[in-house]
This record gives C-alpha cells, sequence and structure tokens, in this order.
DNA sequence: CACTAGGCGGAGCACTTGCTCCGCAAAGTA
DNA sequence: TACTTTGCGGAGCAAGTGCTCCGCCTAGTG
C-alpha cells in the first residue's frame, strides 16, 4: 500500500501541469510569466498575433525556454492575451454604454468606445476572423449579450428590421475601417459611425433583404 | 567601327529584358506566361497574397525556374494580377452603375457590385490596405474617380458635408464585412449596405464631425 | 535537317519562425 | 547552510517560403 505522499508525487510526476499542483509557483515564475503576458499584450496589439514568439520574448526579458514553459503553444499564449485583452475592450465599451443618459445614446457611445479601441488593438480585430466561426468562441458571445442589450433598449427608436446580427456586423465592418484610417487620418471613423447609425434610425421604413 | 547586329548584341546582353528584344518571345514563353497569370489570379482571389509561389508553379504546370523567369519577383507577379484584377472589378462596378436609371440607383448599383466582388477576390481587399497610402497607388485613383462622378451626380440627394473618401471608405469597411461573412451568411453585407446609404441620405441634416 | 539561343524544371540555398533540449541557476526547505 | 526541485536561457532543429542555379530541351531559323 502506498503512502500518501508517494502517491501524490507519482500523480504529480504522471500530470505536472495539473491544476492541483505540489507547490505554489515559484515567485520569479509568477513575474515572468506576468511580464511574458504583459510584452505579448503589448506587441500584439502592434502588430497582429502573426508577430514572431522571440521578439516577445526579448521584450519581456525571457528566454525562449521560459516563455514555452509557461504557454506550451504560442496559440495558449495568444489565446490568454486575446481573452484578457477581448474582455477589457467589451468592458469599458459596456461602461460608456451604461453611463448614456437614453438608449440612442448609449448605442453611440458604445460604439464610439469600442471603435477607438478597435482602432488601436490589431489582435482584438483579427480575433474577429477567428471566433466568427469558431465553434467555440472566445469573446462574440460577450458582446453579442452587450448588444442585444441595446437593441432591446433602444428597440422603439430603431429601424424595423434591423437585429443584433446587423448590430454585430456593422461593428466589426467599422472596426476595420477605425483600423484602417488609424494612422493616416485618425478620426475619420467617426463619420461614417454617424452616417450608419442615421441609418439605422426608425425613420428609415424599407424593409431589409433577407440576409 | 560596330556593326549594327553586333551593336544590338551587345544592348540586349547589357539589357537583357529592355522592351525592345532582339526576338519576340516564344511561342511556349507566352502560353507559359498567360498560364502563371491566370493561376495566380485564381489562387490569390481565394487565399490572399500571401499565397506559396510554389502553389502558383503547381496550378498553372510550370517549374519555378519558368515562373521566375517571367517574374523575377514575387512582388512582380502580384502586382500584375492586382492591376487585372483591381481594373476589371472597378470596371464592372462603373458599368452598373453607368446602367442605372438614375444617381441613387446607380450609386446603389455601383456598391452592390463592386461588393459582391469584394466578398469573392480577397487580394483585392487586400491591396486597399497597400495601396492606401502607397505614394504610388495602383488602383484607388480609377476607383476615386469613379466615385467623384458618382457624388458629383447624387449632390443634391447625399447628406450635407459627405465627402468621395467617405465613399471611398465605405467601399473598403463593407468590404471588409462582405469577405467577412461572404462563407456563412453570403448576402447579409446588402442589409448593411442599405442602412449605411440610408444614413447617406440628404434628410439627415446633422454635421459629420471633422475627421 | 542541323544548330543554337532562349526557355524550362526542380533541387537546393538562405532566411524566417514555431518549438525543443539540456546544462545551469536559484528559490524554497530543513 | 546544504540540498533538492523548479525554473531559466538560448543554441539549434524542423518545416515553410522566396529565390537561384545550372544542366537539359526545344522552338525558331537558315
Amino acid at each position: 500500500m502506498l503512502r500518501v505522499s508517494e502517491y501524490a508525487r507519482r500523480m504529480a510526476v504522471a500530470e505536472p501541469h495539473t491544476p492541483t499542483r505540489r507547490r505554489a509557483l515559484r515567485a520569479d515564475a509568477i513575474r515572468n510569466r506576468e511580464a511574458i503576458v504583459e510584452a505579448a499584450a503589448e506587441v500584439m496589439a502592434e502588430q497582429g498575433a502573426a508577430v514572431d514568439v522571440r521578439e516577445i520574448a526579448r521584450r519581456s526579458g525571457v528566454g525562449m525556454g521560459t516563455l514555452y514553459r509557461h504557454f506550451p503553444k504560442k496559440e495558449d499564449l495568444v489565446r490568454t492575451v486575446l481573452d484578457q485583452d477581448f474582455s477589457q475592450w467589451a468592458e469599458a465599451a459596456r461602461q460608456a454604454a451604461i453611463e448614456a443618459e437614453d438608449p440612442w445614446a448609449a448605442l453611440t457611445d458604445f460604439y464610439r468606445q469600442a471603435l477607438s479601441g478597435c482602432a488601436r488593438h490589431r489582435a482584438i480585430m483579427e480575433s474577429f476572423a477567428l471566433t466568427w466561426t469558431d465553434p467555440d468562441p472566445t469573446g462574440i458571445p460577450q458582446l453579442r449579450a452587450v448588444l442585444e442589450e441595446l437593441w432591446a433598449r433602444a428597440a422603439e427608436l430603431l429601424r424595423p428590421g434591423v437585429t443584433t446580427d446587423d448590430l454585430v456586423l456593422l461593428l466589426i465592418s467599422l472596426g476595420y475601417a477605425a483600423q484602417f484610417t488609424d494612422e493616416c487620418r485618425p478620426h475619420m471613423w467617426n463619420r461614417l459611425l454617424l452616417i450608419s447609425l442615421d441609418g439605422l434610425r426608425a425613420e428609415h421604413r424599407e424593409p431589409l433583404p433577407e440576409s
């Protein structure tokens, strides 16, 4: 019969990275992990997810071995950063919306906040393309939920037939424009936003085509 | 003193690919060149310009040497295909516009034609990103000219303050949406288009922000 | 037909990029 | 402090991709 400590060691060998670790992470390991995520977020905002892993290691002042110890696949790191940044971004936009006075201002402020985020974070825009058809999308449902609520609040003011999907696609579409023009004409997307939102108003009664 | 033929040969050695060649291209060379461009156009529409050169060689039934003889850099081939496809695409959209009955229908038909092209040609969409800030842009001026004309024709019907640049950016923005949703919801972009165009109508008088 | 310039094919080079391996360092423990 | 276990660093491997090199072939010519 095995003693408990013996059993624990065997399990630890069998699954060294199981959630119930034998010991807590070492202090330097925690520091390094945080530095990696921070550097990755910075560089992914600038260049998107296709960045060289060596660049992330360099910026975080850490070796390749360390990086891959914490994140066995590049994809793991990318997902971690995306989960974090996408959530923060969506939450900031939601806050902007709930602070608004009326339903229409809520919609406008939501888009304004969200789009200024898109303009400065390449990886977030890219993540739409990845998660749009993903069976287990990361953040889209979170975003959909917010837009669903804004849609419901503004229902009376919205053109008949407009769906939450339309609002999501509008965000993605303008997000691309925002990123596209960010360097040479930083706030040009505001004009398109105003135009599009006016097109969403209830006074337009021409029915929208089936998608 | 040199004989003329001798002189010509020396020149040919000095600049073997000068427009005034010593001889016309061989028949097989012409066939191969066309096959390469055709295959490249096909694969770039599917996958964008980042495609593997070997894939183009394979599809055109030609070796790497042949491909690089005709197009010394991948960039040369990409530009050739893009010039061709972009022009065809822009021309098709222009045709759709001039066949329309009234100025507003012209604008609508132009966008509809252009966007259905965007949806099925990745490289054209990508080329916007490349040529937007390019000092010597390939096709954008051509496109701008058409939109400029449509803008002038529809001036009375358009919201005050709307510029040709707004129309260009709207096209790019919706083009992204069209491509984005092409696989799962092929014509969803039509809804956004209708919404955006309604936002462009003269009845909206709220001034647009400076860009 | 014979000859040759021009064209062809694809193995292979150079570089990038995701990832691994293993000798070494140092955090945590008794 | 001495020792063990966890973590660290970066050279180097493997696969992908742009491009070259060179021996062979053939279209066009006389």
